[in-house]
DNA sequence: TCTGGGGTCCTAGGACCC
DNA sequence: TCTGGGGTCCTAGGACCC
C-alpha cells in the first residue's frame, strides 16, 4: 500500500462511485406501512406466474431473492407477504434519491430506479475525499428518505459496482451481517478480486454466457486472462468479446453517461391463464396501446416504430415490428398498427404474454404527419391499411386527446371513461393548447 | 424451482442508395 | 452482362440489466 500522497493510486483519484439502495421496493412498502416492519416482505407478482422484484432482508434470511418465482419464494418462506408494487411511489422516492446524488455531482447515470453511477472527478478538483462524501451521502439518504444504501468507489464502473454490493448488508447462515456501507477498491483489493471472482459476477455475463464460458473451462475471471482477445471476439462477438478481454485485465472502458434519453416505451402483460382467441388478444392490444400512447404523450414523444411481442406457453417468443414515416402518440393509431401486426403472427399455441413497444422516438413538436400517398396499390395489405388508419386516427384525435389527458390529469383517470363519450353531447374545454369545441358531428373543431 | 415488467444493447441478414 | 463496397435503415431474435 502506498503511504505517500504522490506515489500511487489513492481514493482521491478514484473516478467512479456506484450507489445502490438496499431492498428498495420492499423498503418503501415498509416505510408506508410500519406494520410490515420486521416481517418477510416481497414486492412482485403474487400469482402462479409471478416473480419477486424486491425482498426485505427478513425475507432474504429464508433464501428469497429477486427474480425468484413467487411459488418458490412462498415455499421457502410460507409467511412471506407479497405486495403487487406501486411504481409511482417508487419513482417518487427515486427522484428524491437522485436529487441527493445531484448535490454530490451533476454527472451521474441512473441504472433503474435504485442505482446510480456517479462521476467523482469533480470532487477531486475540489479536493473532497470521496469516502467522506459517500458517508455524508448515506447519512442524507437515511435522514431524508429513511432508506439505506451501499456505496462502492473504484477506478471504473466494474470495480465500483462490485464494491457497492460488498458494502451492503448480506445474509450469512440465515443471519444478517452488516457491511461497511462505503467501500473503496484499493489496488490490492482489485488484484485480489480479479483472482477470486467468477465470470458470472461480471456485468454482461448472464446465465447463457456463463454456461458458454463454463463449457470452455472459463469459470473465473483469472481464466479469461489466459485467452486472447481475438479468441474471445471470435466466440462471443465483437462487443462482448472485447468487454470480456478488458474486464479480465480489470479495465472497463464504459464511462459515466449522465444524459441518457429513453429509446423505447413499452407495456406487456403475462396472463394468469393463457389466451388463445384473436378476439381476446385484440382486446389486450387495445388496452396496451392505451397505456403506451398515454406514456408517450406524458413525455411529449411520438414513436415511428411499433413492435408487438407474443410469448407462447412453451416460452418461445416472436416479435413483429413496423416503422412508419411519421410518429404516433395516439392509442387508436398504435392499436391499429399493433393489431395489423398480430394478424401476421401464426398462433401455434396458447399465448402467455403479449406486449407492445414503441421506439424510434422523437419530439412530438417535430412530428411530420405527411399527406397520404403511394399506398393505394397496397390497399389490400392489412399493414398498409393500418398505416392509413393510424394516420387518420393520429390526426383526428390530436386535439381531443389533449383535452382528455388534461381532464384526467386534473381529476383522475376515471374522470373520462372514453374519448368517444365526449362526442355524444358535445363539450367545450379550455386547455393550455387553446379552446376546443367538440360536437356530436365532428371529432375536431378549433 | 421455473421464471415479471421496465428497459438497453448487440447481431445478422436484407433492402436500398450511391 | 455481371459485378464492387460502404453506409444507412429496417426487421427479428436474443442476452442482459434492475
Amino acid at each position: 500500500m502506498s503511504n505517500s500522497v504522490s506515489s500511487g493510486p489513492s481514493v482521491l483519484d478514484a473516478p467512479v462511485a456506484h450507489v445502490d439502495l438496499d431492498a428498495f421496493f420492499a423498503s418503501v412498502e415498509i416505510l408506508d406501512d410500519p406494520s410490515l416492519l420486521g416481517k418477510a416482505v416481497a414486492v412482485g407478482g403474487g400469482g402462479e406466474r409471478g416473480v419477486v422484484a424486491s425482498a426485505s432482508y427478513e425475507a432474504r434470511r429464508y433464501g428469497v431473492r429477486s427474480a425468484m418465482p413467487s411459488v418458490i419464494a412462498r415455499r421457502l418462506c410460507p409467511d412471506l407477504i407479497i405486495l403487487p408494487g406501486r411504481f409511482d411511489r417508487y419513482e417518487e422516492y427515486s427522484r428524491r434519491f437522485h436529487a441527493i446524488i445531484r448535490d454530490l455531482t451533476p454527472e451521474y447515470e441512473p441504472v433503474g430506479l435504485d442505482e446510480v453511477f456517479a462521476d467523482l472527478r469533480s470532487l477531486r478538483r475540489l479536493q473532497v475525499d470521496p469516502i467522506e462524501a459517500s458517508r455524508e451521502l448515506r447519512q442524507r439518504v437515511a435522514d431524508e428518505l429513511s432508506l439505506r444504501c451501499g456505496v462502492g468507489i473504484g477506478r471504473n464502473k466494474l470495480f465500483a459496482k462490485l464494491a457497492s454490493r460488498r458494502a451492503k448488508p448480506r445474509v450469512e447462515n440465515g443471519q444478517l451481517v452488516e457491511g461497511p456501507g462505503v467501500l473503496w477498491v484499493s489496488p490490492a483489493l482489485e488484484a485480489q478480486w480479479l483472482n477470486e471472482l467468477e465470470v458470472r459476477a461480471l456485468w454482461g455475463v448472464g446465465p447463457a454466457t456463463a454456461a458458454k464460458l463454463d463449457q470452455l473451462g472459463l469459470r473465473y475471471v483469472r481464466d479469461l486472462a489466459r485467452v486472447s482477445e481475438a479468441d474471445l471476439v471470435h466466440r462471443f462477438g465483437t462487443a462482448l468479446g472485447t468487454m470480456l478481454a478488458a474486464y479480465a485485465q480489470g479495465e472497463d472502458p464504459r464511462g459515466v453517461v449522465s444524459d441518457r434519453v429513453n429509446k423505447s416505451v413499452g407495456h406487456e402483460e403475462t396472463f394468469a391463464s393463457s389466451l388463445s382467441s384473436r378476439d381476446e388478444l385484440n382486446a389486450v392490444v387495445e388496452r396496451h396501446a392505451d397505456v403506451v400512447a398515454r406514456a408517450l404523450r406524458a413525455q411529449g414523444l411520438v414513436a415511428r416504430t411499433v413492435t408487438l411481442i407474443v410469448r407462447f406457453d412453451d416460452l418461445t417468443s416472436v416479435s413483429r415490428s413496423q416503422t412508419l414515416a411519421f410518429g404516433l402518440d395516439d392509442e387508436g393509431a398504435v392499436s391499429a398498427v399493433a393489431q395489423a401486426l398480430l394478424t401476421t403472427v401464426t398462433l401455434a399455441g396458447a399465448v402467455r404474454l403479449l406486449g407492445i413497444h414503441a421506439s424510434s422516438l422523437g419530439r412530438r413538436d417535430d412530428n411530420q404527419l405527411q399527406l397520404s400517398f403511394g399506398f393505394e396499390g397496397l390497399a389490400r395489405d392489412p399493414r398498409a391499411e393500418a398505416i392509413e388508419s393510424s394516420r387518420s386516427s393520429q390526426v383526428a384525435n390530436e386535439a381531443l386527446r389533449d383535452v382528455v389527458d388534461e381532464i384526467r390529469g386534473r381529476f383522475g383517470r376515471h374522470a373520462v371513461a372514453s374519448a368517444r363519450d365526449l362526442g355524444e353531447r358535445g363539450v367545450e374545454v379550455e386547455t393550455q393548447r387553446g379552446r376546443h369545441a367538440f360536437g356530436p358531428e365532428s371529432t375536431r373543431e378549433r
